[in-house]
DNA sequence: AACTATAGTGAGACTCATTCTCACTTTCAA
DNA sequence: TTGAAAGTGAGAATGAGTCTCACTATAGTT
């Protein structure tokens, strides 16, 4: 969901704590926070920028695959973690901007490593507007928006 | 809504037309402009929104789907053709921003459906500004980005 | 027109990220 | 402490997209 669209000006984490962000969204929706989700997302907390379910594999060993997978979509229903496609073999992994705040991506073409980046408040705004009138227009409902940046990170760029 | 049908004055660079435009740069590749990838790009002209490889099966049956996959690819790769991610089962494919000029899309989360949108040149050079700064930062050499709206489309709303 | 090198094609096999199945285990509530 | 519901793991299944390979079409040359 996007911050902007509860009316309070979140900029930055939402929530102290991931923990019992998730905990909580989960027993509302009458399921548990079992340690393996606990492990999904801490090490979606740790890791600072959005992660394969490879790299969660090697983050967090002994994590069946099947149930990785099915307990980061519990998590996504929830609210918890977002899921992003890119295009590359595998989708990243990240938690959502309830708990990260609002922020965008830079992306390497080259690599597929992905960055997290924040823009300033004046032109979220804008944003919002400018795409707020274009979804009218055609009677559409907003409900979020993402902005991605494509690129070469400098590693890829130095060796171009 | 739809601005671009026959390639006539749209907006920006938008070349005139997509066939010559594919050919050329085709040949500058070294590559044919063959009428199974000449099909393709009519496919892609005439739907004025971006579509699925299902959806070009429809549009222009006869065409075996290994070769629309390579043709794809390959006029994707000449900047003839650009390839969208969505999160859905299948990719979509529309005509790259050097024909059709550059746009965003609203997505709907209910069922996929992908609609084109402009906005307006203020708020592109602002986010242009924003990301080139974001991007600096981190040393990362910017190429394009995008920009997609999702929420949900009239008749998904109405359904609802 | 015939020759040749190279590009393109189609049918189907193949890959592999992701999802599904199912028998078993854990948790919660009464 | 018992039963119902939720969660788990191992492996099978799914399916979008890619690859292989024998065949065909094309451009350039003589």
């Amino acid at each position: 969901m996007d911050a902007r669209s509860e009316g309070e000006a979140v900029t930055s984490e939402a929530s102290s704590d991931p923990h019992a962000e998730a905990a909580s969204r989960l027993q509302a929706a009458g399921q548990r926070y079992t340690s393996g989700r606990r492990e999904l997302v801490e090490a979606l907390a740790g890791a600072a920028r959005p992660v394969t379910l490879p790299d969660i594999e090697s983050i967090a060993p002994g994590l069946a695959r099947s149930t990785a997978y099915r307990n980061l979509e519990a998590l996504e229903r929830c609210g918890v973690v977002h899921r992003l496609e890119t295009g590359g073999d595998h989708a990243y992994f990240e938690l959502a901007e309830s708990l990260l705040g609002h922020h965008h991506h830079l992306i390497c073409v080259t690599c597929g490593a992905i960055a997290d980046i924040e823009l300033d408040g004046e032109t979220e705004s804008r944003i919002d507007d400018s795409l707020a009138a274009a979804a009218r227009d055609s009677g559409f409902v907003p409900l979020h928006h993402s902005l991605d940046l494509y690129g070469r990170c400098s590693t890829c760029d130095a060796a171009a």
